[in-house]
DNA sequence: ATGCGCTTGTGAACGCGTGCACAAATCGCG
DNA sequence: CGCGATTTGTGCACGCGTTCACAAGCGCAT
């Protein structure tokens, strides 16, 4: 029973978009209220685990009943700070960077893609989704005059942390890092990175062990 | 000191691929040798997590010295089960799946991309850095000839499911999934969720918490 | 009004992961 | 050959996050 705008659990802030998406989902399908079980296996956590996240927004629950899904909803975006419509830069339109700039979860889910750049400047004035590439020269003045606080950055691994530094003298304060590298940026800066290749090597860990599983042996065929 | 083919903390799995993308910087620029605290600094974590990660492959660093980069790239590719280059089958070939079938960082961090496939029959045969589109239906009977036990779901929600069965009923044991939706699957199966806009909302609700901050408020302006 | 069934909210225990701090080990040099 | 400088490997304590289990609260039927 905390109050808005609190800081929360850094996993709890991590389950709040699933949490919302479900919501949303269940909302477009008719229900205004649901259980804390039936949201849960919609977001696929499990209950307990729900019900204490949501406890930190404040009570949105009422007991024998469930949670109403419209203010649930409202609270939610709110601590998210969705009831605006952010901005955000994109760098690097290149392979990843322009499926990224025309990908329509972002604008559907509360950002707008306010600015492309890009260093080739063969790229440049090209028109992806109606919205004209930039160079990255143009980062300072846009970035201001936008006033845009986060940025997606696509672009090659060598180019990132400089690009990074631009973004951030110009006033960015969050990036989404796709660049398979590490970003070193003040602490007043926030950095998510995603790393597809990654994310396979992950699974490949375990497609590993299973194979290893099969074979017999507790331990491994080695050497 | 642990077995190698053991099974490792989670959270350690998570950083190899992190620790080996770094190691692969380190020999292109001529090491041979690092320490701990320089690879925790290439890598982005504190040298104690990092000695620790590494600890539990067995004994592949020197006291005095350091890490040997040779052996230990070898070892953590050997870990991750990357000796060999693992098939994976790309589904949903629109804006997003488009841009993953030609991400350079799949084939060049041990993945073959060996199969696309699409539910849209006029996107059926269209080649994609020389591969051809397959229908879905086709997933059964290739699937199975090229042994994929790896899927990568790039198709809208609503047909994330259906498809992950399919997948899952041919054979394959590990999907990263794109699609904005939970996926429910057999236990024998490892799925990884990237969501995109979800990364960009948890930085969003940062820059909340950073812009009421600056309103001099422990709470927040309310209401 | 009262009791019953259902669901939330939360106290408490547990387990995992992190980081500190130091002992053990290796190298190089005199 | 021994000593000091350096760096690994790890025992230990701490904190966060998860899960269980249950009391408190709400609605509905009678």
């Amino acid at each position: 029973m905390s109050q808005a705008g609190l800081d929360l659990p850094e996993a709890t802030v991590a389950r709040l978009p699933e949490y919302l998406r479900a919501l949303h989902h269940l909302a477009d399908t008719g229900h205004d209220t649901v259980s804390s079980e039936g949201l849960a296996n919609a977001a696929g956590v499990n209950s307990a685990k729900l019900r204490k996240d949501l406890s930190h927004l404040g009570s949105y629950g009422t007991r024998g009943v469930g949670y109403d899904i419209g203010p649930l909803i409202g609270q939610i975006e709110y601590v998210l700070g969705l009831t605006m419509r952010r901005a955000v830069a994109l760098v690097g339109v290149g392979n990843l960077g322009h499926a990224l700039a025309g990908y329509a979860g972002f604008t559907s889910r509360g950002f707008r893609i306010a600015a492309l750049f890009d260093a080739d400047t063969t790229r440049v004035g090209e028109k992806i989704n109606g919205l004209a590439v930039l160079h990255v020269s143009d980062i300072p003045v846009v970035v201001k005059r936008e006033s845009i606080s986060i940025a997606v950055l696509a672009t090659p691994a060598s180019a990132a942390q400089t690009v990074a530094d631009q973004l951030i003298s110009a006033g960015v304060t969050s990036i989404l890092n796709f660049a398979p590298c590490v970003l070193s940026v003040p602490d007043r800066v926030d950095v998510r990175k995603v790393d597809l290749a990654i994310e396979l090597q992950i699974l490949s860990f375990h497609e590993h062990r299973k194979s290893a599983h099969v074979n017999g042996l507790n331990g491994e065929v080695r050497k």
